[in-house]
DNA sequence: CTGCCTTATGGCATACTCTGTCATACTGCA
DNA sequence: TGCAGTATGACAGAGTATGCCATAAGGCAG
């Protein structure tokens, strides 16, 4: 086929579910599975490439794969739906940073180790363009969107389970589940921003912002009347 | 009709939008605007019955139409899609803690208008069943669930609108967006805690505990190395 | 190398959501 | 009462998604 060649971005992720079959056998890749790998890419690849040509609703799966010169009925056997064609994408970019996270040496204080992650995250995602075009197209789209929304509360709950471990649940393991809400959501809230504007260096002090706000509260006022003694905080 | 005798709950609001065609005007509504508004709030009623009673996915919008007796036309001239229908009970959950904010007097310290407003609306939603069975069975379907989730970027925006009016942006907007998001993430996931689990007391201290976690920042230990002169914090 | 067996694929039928278009019947108003 | 505006219904059609069966291709044992 070699309709594009593969840019070595995120897509070459997609792959991995159908390698990953004979992988776990212990046993080198079949023909199929290969060529069942090289559809599921192409697929990805070509859909990908067209929703950023024509917008998301413009293109019909029947676009796609007469591109890739598979039936339709194959498609939905690669992929769930429509939409599901880009969520290994933004699954990969929403876990990077847990992942980068889950990498930190383990004593290193938390909040450190959040901001290199994220930072790190920044930079590499900065690297790849097409990624972030991409997740403009994403954030453009109603549909696409609210799937990367949803994926946040994934991404929330992988983020208290990392804090929890980390922390031996000193705060509650309630409480790092809304903290862990927190981050993603000003994670999220900076990243939408970042879609847009394009600048790492405001990024990353963002990012330092957004941690630091978490840290001393969000200086929205004193504390509650009922918990005031619970904390020491001087305005 | 006489499908349902209506419950009086949030399902009344859907009438809001027909009926204020005329009020806006300055008339008293006309047969047709009634009878409009009627459908509508039959279509959304009766919707939402029979989700409860067979899931969302298992009723079509030919069975909801046929019960209402409009054509399946009619349907979604009232509402863009099928999930649309369930739409404005959403909204209207969505914007009530806004809005009670917006009541809170003037010169209140907002954390304590927070903290009231989300309790006045505990006590009412408590208060209603049904809207909270509803509410399971939207966080239950995958579809509903990302549209609901969808919603609460809206609240943030809209929240963010809010604490930037009362404190007269001291915090700088952008940090009061990134507060907004970290609230309503907080009480988001602390409703979708609250709907499974059906406890007012424990849900007004989940509250309490997220909102002192928000002035006191989250415990997740030191302050950033960069920034620790910015906040007078002491463990 | 051969033949069986598993399985990926294609093609067909079908359900369902959603949209455009036009004719019609009804309401509102003069 | 009659005209105009419009809400509705009926129809056609596109697009997404799923079930089913036949087929062809690859994998594997002999």
């Amino acid at each position: 086929m070699e309709t594009a060649p593969s840019p070595g971005g995120a897509l070459d992720a997609v792959v991995q579910d159908t390698v990953a079959e004979s992988r776990e056998a212990g046993r080198a890749p079949s023909l199929t599975e290969r060529r069942m790998a090289r559809t599921r890419r192409q697929l990805a690849e070509v859909a990908a490439q067209l929703f950023l040509e024509r917008g998301y609703e413009a293109v019909t799966v029947e676009e796609i794969v007469a591109t890739v010169e598979v039936s339709p009925r194959t498609f939905f056997r690669y992929f769930t739906s429509k939409e599901d064609v880009l969520d290994e994408i933004l699954m990969n970019e929403a876990e990077a940073v847990t992942a980068a996270l889950r990498e930190r040496p383990e004593g290193e204080p938390i909040l450190e180790s959040l901001r290199a992650a994220a930072s790190s995250w920044v930079s590499a995602a900065q690297r790849d363009p097409r990624t972030l075009t991409l997740f403009g197209l994403v954030l453009r789209t109603p549909v696409l969107r609210s799937r990367w929304i949803v994926r946040r509360r994934d991404c929330q709950e992988a983020l208290a389970e990392v804090l929890i471990q980390r922390l031996h649940s000193e705060p509650s393991p309630r409480i790092l589940l809304l903290a862990a809400g927190a981050i993603i959501s000003g994670f999220a809230t900076i990243f939408e921003f970042w879609v847009d504007h394009f600048e790492e260096t405001e990024t990353l002090a963002l990012i330092d912002e957004a941690l630091d706000a978490l840290v001393g509260g969000f200086g929205l006022g004193a504390p509650l009347p009922a918990i005031s003694q619970s904390r020491d905080f001087r305005p």
